[in-house]
Order: C-alpha cells, then sequence, then structure tokens
DNA sequence: AGCACTGTGTTAGTTACTAACATCTCGTGG
DNA sequence: CCACGAGATGTTAGTAACTAACACAGTGCT
C-alpha cells in the first residue's frame, strides 16, 4: 500500500472508532488527528471536511457506466434502475459489519444524512450526462436519476436504522423493485 | 406582523439580497445581520444556521396530510405521488421570481442543495409516518417516500439550473408522471 | 554530495456557532 | 406617573472547522 494510503486509511480507522464510540459531534478533527498521530493540517489535506472521512463511497463511476451499457430504448428511469441493479448484482457479498456500522453512524446524524446527498451529487451527474448522451432531455434525466437515488439511499439509511438482518443488497433490489413498471421484471437474465 | 416575524423578514430579505449578489460564501453572518440592522446573536435566535434562511418552506406538513388522504388500497409510491400532486395542483400560482431566485440559488451551491435534504428529511419523516399508520411496512414508506422526493427535488433543482421560463408546478407535474405506474395517469378527477 | 519533490508540522488567521450575562423596550398594575 | 416584569436584543468571550503561508524532514535521482 502507497504510503499517502496508508495514513488516510490510518485516518479514517480513527476517525470512524472515535466517532462510533462518543458520536460524531462530541470528536473534534483535533482529537482523530492525534489519534492517528497526524496534526490536523494532514487529516484536511486527505479529507476535505470533517464529514467526508465517514462519507466516501467508491461506486460512483461504476453506476453511470452500467447506467450507459443499458438499452437506450428503455425509459430512462428503467435503464437508471436496471444500471443500479447490475451493479449491485456484482458487488461482492462482504457485506461487513464496519459497513453497516458506518450506515448507522451516518442515519443517526441529520448532518451526515444531508451530505450522503451531497456526495450523491457527482453520482447523479454521471448517470444524467450518460442518459442524456443517448437523447433523453436533461429534465427526464435527472428525474429519473433522483427518484432512484432516493429509493436506494432511503432503503440504506433505513438498513442504518433497523436491528434486522437483511443483507444490503437485498434492500437495494427491493427499494428498486418499487420503480418497476412490472414489478419483479428485472430485464433479460 | 408581530414584531418577531417583521425581524426574521427583514433578516430574510436582507441574506437574500447579499447572498444573490455576492454569493452564499462571500457573505458573512456578521454582514447579513448588520444590513438587517441587528447583532449576529439576533441572527441565530431567528435561524439556527447560515442555510437555514434560505432552506425554509413551509409545505412539509400539507403534504404529509395529502398523502394520508389518499387511498389506502393504492400501492405506497401510488399514494406518495398522488399526495404530492394534491398538494401541488393546489397551490396559488404566484410562482413569484423570489421563489425561483432562491432555488436557483440553492440550486448552484453544493452544501446548500445537501441542506435541501436535510429539511426534506421532516417531510419525510411525517410521509412514512402516514403511510406506516396505514399498514405499509416501514421500509416501503421510506423507499417510495424517497423516490417521490428525490424525483420532485430533481425537479425542483432543475428549474433552478435551466432558463426557460415553464412553471414550477408543471414541472413537478411531469416529474411524478415518471413515477406513475400509468403515466398520464393521476387517479379520480 | 546536492537537489527536487513529497509529506508533514507550526502558526496564525477567518468564520460559523454557542453560552452567559447585561441592557433596553414596552405594556401593566399600583 | 412610576415601578416592574417579560420578551427582544446586544456584548463579550469562547470553541471548533477550516485555510494560507511557510518551514522542515526524508527519499530518490543525478
Amino acid at each position: 500500500m502507497a504510503p499517502v494510503e496508508a495514513t488516510a486509511q490510518r485516518i479514517r480507522a480513527a476517525a470512524l472508532d472515535l466517532f462510533l464510540r462518543r458520536g460524531f459531534d462530541a470528536v473534534t478533527v483535533e482529537e482523530v488527528a492525534a489519534a492517528a498521530g497526524v496534526s490536523h493540517m494532514t487529516f484536511f489535506r486527505y479529507f476535505p471536511t470533517k464529514e467526508s472521512v465517514v462519507l466516501t463511497d467508491p461506486y460512483d463511476p461504476m453506476i453511470a457506466a452500467a447506467v450507459a451499457a443499458q438499452d437506450p430504448g428503455l425509459a430512462p428511469l428503467e435503464r437508471v434502475r436496471r444500471g443500479f441493479l447490475a451493479v449491485t448484482t456484482q458487488m461482492d457479498d462482504t457485506e461487513d459489519a464496519e459497513a453497516r456500522a458506518r450506515v448507522r453512524l451516518v442515519a443517526g446524524h441529520p448532518r451526515l444524512r444531508a451530505g450522503v446527498w451531497e456526495s450523491n451529487q457527482a453520482t447523479a451527474d454521471a448517470i444524467e450526462a450518460a442518459l442524456v448522451a443517448d437523447g433523453t432531455s436533461p429534465f427526464d434525466a435527472r428525474v429519473a436519476t433522483g427518484a432512484c437515488l432516493g429509493a436506494v439511499t432511503a432503503a440504506l439509511l433505513d438498513w442504518g436504522m433497523v436491528t434486522d438482518d437483511g443483507t444490503l443488497l437485498d434492500r437495494v433490489r427491493r427499494a428498486l423493485d418499487h420503480l418497476a413498471l412490472v414489478p419483479g421484471d428485472d430485464g433479460p437474465a
């Protein structure tokens, strides 16, 4: 692992640990930095904001690509829906406890919840661009994207708030099924 | 007008004016307070955060009530959709330039955009409660709400980013139409 | 060895936001 | 007419997130 990755990982681990034990607001950036053995300036070099330590997911480009790969003849909403589904299906099943802990942290904090949407923006923009490139109007693209992202994000946050043991992937699939014109039809196998 | 309302209104007007002219980040709370003829403490007594001056809409309770009033026999997504539609239809047509200016301000600023979702949370919670009260599972309620709110919010933000002259209400209707099982069917007239 | 580059620390800000307490205004009862 | 109490506002002093400027150390290349 490159040294820069290692440092980022150390900071992230220290931050999550402290946030989970004492709450997001009760922990200062200074403390996180100290726990990771760096100064607060180093913290901000790796993460632009305190929130961003928690709000980081690497799925944005994958989803946009998957949407672009769907049949352009489908309705925009259906294309986006199947794009999400495609990515979800090929996720590795290591739905580790850490992911859930992170989601739980986010779900329980209004400002972090809002931050999810801020970080979703990049994903949304990419998906919209993919749709528009195939002739969908910007408006329709944004609405279809907003609906799917809204449904999936709601499902994720719900996953972080309840105590049952359903898997993340199952929840996303169930969420997207609500948006299908023909429920249960996920396109060609 | 009660004096407290008058002060809040003065602060809001001063803030919007400054934000629109110089950008949200380039204006300090202190400046807004000065422009409104109060101290920064008074500002924070009326608005909990700098963002909240911009992000205030009074439609939350109306929407939840409208959702609750829809036929419980319908699918959750359809109930939420028609609830939104009902409120939208009875909005007064004074889609003043100020509303659009505000939306434009929000649409152009990542943190404000995120703040929209934070303020949407109250609406979402109320809608979900209305659905759950009629027997919908919490998960389905959250997903349906997230999808509709996602679509409508996307439509609003889009309205704030383009330059054409469509009305706000028309946009919301078009957005919700994307989520209809039978496009164009908005339920009983 | 000398040099650049990269990662990091130090310091000193700015700004959003909070708490504690002082003051002011205004309507009411004496 | 004056005292009083309550609500609205101001002052002051603080905390914490974030930024800019610059100094310093280790590592690789020549």
